[in-house]
DNA sequence: CCAGCAAATGCAATCGATTGCGCTATTATA
DNA sequence: TATAATAGCGCAATCGATTGCATTTGCTGG
């Protein structure tokens, strides 16, 4: 195509853009041209191809092209079309979430550690929620696949104990990347923290404050999380030379409700407990609000310790204990994972599990024997 | 292209794809080939344009060739690349969702509402964090840009006192909507609450239950809906011959520390008040904390009431009033405008702004008279 | 002065779906 | 029966960026 006819048809393009928004006879004057490599390659006379390496940074472009090409494309005001960039190469530059809901702060700032480390790598995320559904999570995965993301990284769904829609994304090759909420019926890369050792250090710490009967509230056992919280409660009870009692784990839906109910259940029970150590700050607090109705006195008769460190347990009476799981950490540790998937040599790995440590967080709830640094609040002594 | 030019031509590329991917000799069976309408075109031996036409329902396409199509689609499992269909006519199908943050029962179930509207309708949604600073306010619509969204829709950040970021936005033609944090001084399609009424009814209820020196917390007055808040409050005392006092407006961050740095701020200066509408359910928790701190007793000495219905506030001791937003219709009320947007004839239209009523929450840290209802956690009677 | 090589660019195909226009049959109208 | 319509589909350009290969230009060395 000559030069010439390159410049007429761009106009003619131009026009008929115009046509098509405003009308013919009111094409406004602001028009609002799509500005795209030709454009630039045009203003400095050289090709597209030309202009897209300069852009790209690419060795066999002298120095001087690629200073013209920049500051033309800042002069036009230039924004490159990931879209045609996608379509090219096959990278969306996407990266999908599931997580069961956003409406956490666990969750919400996983995604944040996530989004802080892809962006950093002009990678964006698409979040999605699965409200725990299994239907749902099938779906979203089929849409994350749609939308053509480049890896997708997923906590597991509480009611989700078949794997078979990972599997396209598997065969697809798409990165996949487990976070806390996992499973070992498949073989995918995965960031958890310790629960175990979570667990155990939470049932320790009870112990020591002198607690005898420590109840568990825990949730489905097909998922992983809970599993090992339930066995570091079991071991930190038989390191301490405590009788393991099945009677005193409670399973619930691990919400305000389950607690609730689960607390009542060990009351009604009389099975005489001290202490609950709950898989889930929310059952923990549909705990306390039961027992302070019965004038159970916390932790005077009764240490409470929940999980996960959600911000609703410092403001509760007395403030929770909890375990800080640490989810910024999970969550840039997840996208690391996936950096590592899309840039190493694609041949066939060996999974890899990274495991990260918890946080103990001891506050009122959990504190019988008098501790200086228990007030966690306290920047006004009074 | 001859078909059988055609047909070498495809292979010759998958053979490619294959050679990268795995080395030459152990390309897998799995061969992982993607599938585009050209494949379904040649099973059933049309050209892709009729295929393309007939997934897209074209009326120009016989019934007949329409099944034949969609059968074959099916039967070798096609999956459209939205990518290339984006680039063709221009739309990714994408709507970009701007926070503070997700972290808020508030902003995460109005983002629920976004997503379930638009993902009925086709379109996924990339949801970002603001942090409420500006920067990366500014930073994140430029991201949203170049990720080629369809439309934006915006809650404001704190420190957002600037709109120029949105001017381009508006000049590219690019739907956006704003909703909850908004501003008057773009002319933007907006979803709120009823801010103002909400503030009255809840200064409203107070005063019915007693409470006389009202106190009220609010932050930056360049956000409109603190302005409205505070407005709906003043109204409510005027309306009531209660005298409007400076004194005891408390401007803070709206955050734990804001309410309790208020909080002790009222005491401090003996002002003598009775209650505290807040504007933020954050900062009335800090007030709760700061006043039992003080061994003041709510709600006999204090009535106290927040704003938004964290789910916290259910948690506390005692439970707190607020408003609730209803969250979720925010959202949907938002999609439903960007709906709208790209659907109507392209014409300009004057501003839209719907504003939606809010739900007053009576729980117990406002109700000195007592009143059956109050018990919101009363499934079990005890 | 010319082959030979490297550096710097250009050409044109490509990614996959869409779409204006045009080309056949087939049906309707005169 | 002949012509006009119409239905049904194919051709090829297009969206914007990328990239293998070809080409041009500039230099070096013989």
């Amino acid at each position: 195509m000559h030069l010439l006819d390159y410049f007429l048809n761009i106009h003619f393009k131009r026009f008929q853009g115009c046509f098509a928004s405003y009308g013919f006879l009111e094409c406004p004057m602001k028009k609002k041209e799509k500005i795209t490599i030709h454009d630039i390659a045009m203003e400095i006379g050289v090709t597209a191809s030309t202009v897209s390496r300069a852009l790209n940074n690419h060795p066999r472009i002298s120095p001087a092209t690629k200073k013209m090409v920049l500051e033309a494309a800042k002069a036009i005001n230039y924004k490159p079309n990931r879209i045609a960039a996608a379509l090219r190469h096959g990278k969306s530059k996407l990266i999908g979430i599931i997580v069961p809901t956003i409406n956490r702060n666990f969750f919400s700032s996983i995604v944040r550690g996530i989004e802080e480390y892809a962006n950093a790598r002009d990678y964006k995320v698409m979040i999605s929620q699965s409200y725990d559904d299994y239907k749902k999570e099938v779906e979203t995965i089929d849409a994350l696949l749609d939308a053509r993301v480049d890896g997708i990284m997923v906590s597991l769904g509480k009611n989700t104990h078949s794997f078979s829609h990972f599997e396209s994304v598997i065969q697809k090759g798409i990165p996949l990347v487990f976070f806390d909420r996992t499973t070992d019926e498949l073989e995918v890369n995965q960031v958890v923290i310790d629960d175990y050792s979570s667990a155990y250090q939470a049932t320790n710490h009870l112990i020591q404050q002198g607690y005898r009967h420590i109840a568990h509230f825990t949730s489905h056992m097909k998922i992983k999380i809970y599993q090992e919280r339930l066995r570091g409660y079991t071991q930190a009870l038989l390191d301490n030379g405590i009788q393991f009692d099945e009677k005193m784990v409670v399973e619930s839906n691990m919400q305000l409700d389950g607690g609730r109910t689960s607390a009542r259940y060990l009351l009604d029970q009389g099975f005489g407990f001290d202490a609950i150590f709950s898989a889930s700050d929310y059952a923990i607090v549909g705990a306390l609000q039961e027992l302070k109705k019965n004038h159970v006195k916390i932790p005077q008769e009764v240490g409470l310790i929940g999980f996960s460190n959600e911000p609703f347990t410092e403001f509760t009476e007395p403030a929770l204990s909890t375990v800080d799981q640490k989810a910024i950490s999970i969550g840039e540790n997840s996208a690391a994972l996936f950096f590592e998937m899309i840039n190493g040599d694609h041949k066939p790995k060996p999974m890899i599990k990274k495991t990260l440590e918890a946080n103990l967080i001891i506050r009122t709830s959990s504190s019988r024997i008098p501790n200086i640094q228990l007030n966690t609040n306290s920047t006004n002594p009074n």
